[in-house]
DNA sequence: AATTTTGTGTACCGATTGGTCCAATATATA
DNA sequence: TATATATTGGACCAATCGGTACACAAAATT
């Protein structure tokens, strides 16, 4: 009973994605989502309330189509070092592969933690959430590497951390010096060889 | 000749400075920035030009008095592991000792980054310059530990970006999560001991 | 003391912000 | 086909944005 939706709510939250992703919550306007979305702003604000509200559903996509994939490889079955690996190269791919205008450089949470995640406590949230789970990630992709090695738990949090760090600063210093970024992510791959000499896939 | 100011302009740009440092720059209103500095608009722009101007000025006392001071243990002579670990040491410190709510956690810079730095093309020189200045910074101080053991030049710069990184991660972190950014740099205090194991001071 | 020069406070500007309202439109059900 | 329901476009809103104009205040110069 009544009207239809005339747009697809996914791609208009895509659109919206990028747009937050390359300028920022605060550095978008309602004008210029309805241009980049071709919808106009009753009908945004029909379907996702607010801009806060469409915010978070271009996050919660973000999470879900960026971020998902990426570590699904980490936690699935890693039995050697090779899905470490991985994740450090096709990350460092996508980011070389970029146009130096693109839109899609670094990360939305990233750029989100300098920005919102100070004083926006669900922001904060989200942005924490997705620290702990890279962190996990990498944890058990170690873990899966080091079990059949002998390595101490404590060093595996280090190793954690560090390779956390080279992932998010790399994502941070995307915006601002490409191949210092690539140049980051494969620190973090040297990092995990030199680790794991004879382990690799 | 004429009428003389009636603010001191270094104490009106470190207030703004901290302004900016908690909020970005387009979280900052001139209504605020008045109210902070207890200075009128019509000043601000008479000494400063624009919102900007004062912002640049912001950024220039940062790194004069907040980064300047930090590097230069690193840069001066360094000659054994001691100037790294307490670079590390005093930055978990401060961080440490910020209130919750200080307007002074993470790293102006850091923020910028992930703010003005895609798109604004001078703001990125600048937060590119503070990168490779810390690196150099650390680069430096790895050298002069380095020189008396045997440590490929390629793999002191592998050092030098796994430091940057849990420097700049640690930064962006805690906005966030205080205590995991406090980890983080522990992390990079803990590896550069790992490196030289009898290089203490 | 008169004048010149500089700094400051106030009122104001057009533009833009996120958000709302409502009439018009379109569809599913009866 | 009539009606109830849901979506849409566009006009509109108060609030705020960065910035400006100008009259007034204060100090240096003559």
């Amino acid at each position: 009973m009544g009207r239809l939706q005339t747009f697809d709510s996914g791609v208009v939250v895509q659109a919206a994605r990028d747009l937050f992703w390359d300028k920022g919550y605060d550095g978008v306007s309602l004008a210029e989502l309805e241009s980049a979305t071709g919808v106009g702003r009753s009908s945004l604000y029909h379907a996702f309330g607010s801009k806060r509200g469409l915010f978070d559903a271009a996050v919660s996509d973000y999470l879900q189509s960026v971020i998902g994939p990426r570590l699904v490889g980490l936690r699935a079955g890693a039995t050697d070092a090779s899905a470490l690996l991985d994740y450090f190269d096709s990350l460092a791919q996508s980011t070389a592969a970029l146009a130096d205008d693109s839109p899609r450089s670094g990360c939305l949470l990233v750029n989100c933690a300098a920005g919102l995640g100070a004083h926006d406590d669900s922001a904060r949230t989200v942005v924490e959430g997705y620290r702990a789970e890279l962190s996990e990630a990498l944890r058990q992709a170690l873990a899966a590497v080091s079990s059949h090695a002998d390595a101490a738990p404590v060093r595996i949090d280090e190793r954690v951390r560090t390779l956390a760090s080279l992932s998010m600063s790399a994502m941070l210093v995307a915006r601002v010096n490409r191949d210092e970024a690539i140049a980051l992510l494969n620190t973090a791959s040297n990092q995990v060889r030199a680790w794991f000499p004879d382990a690799m896939g």
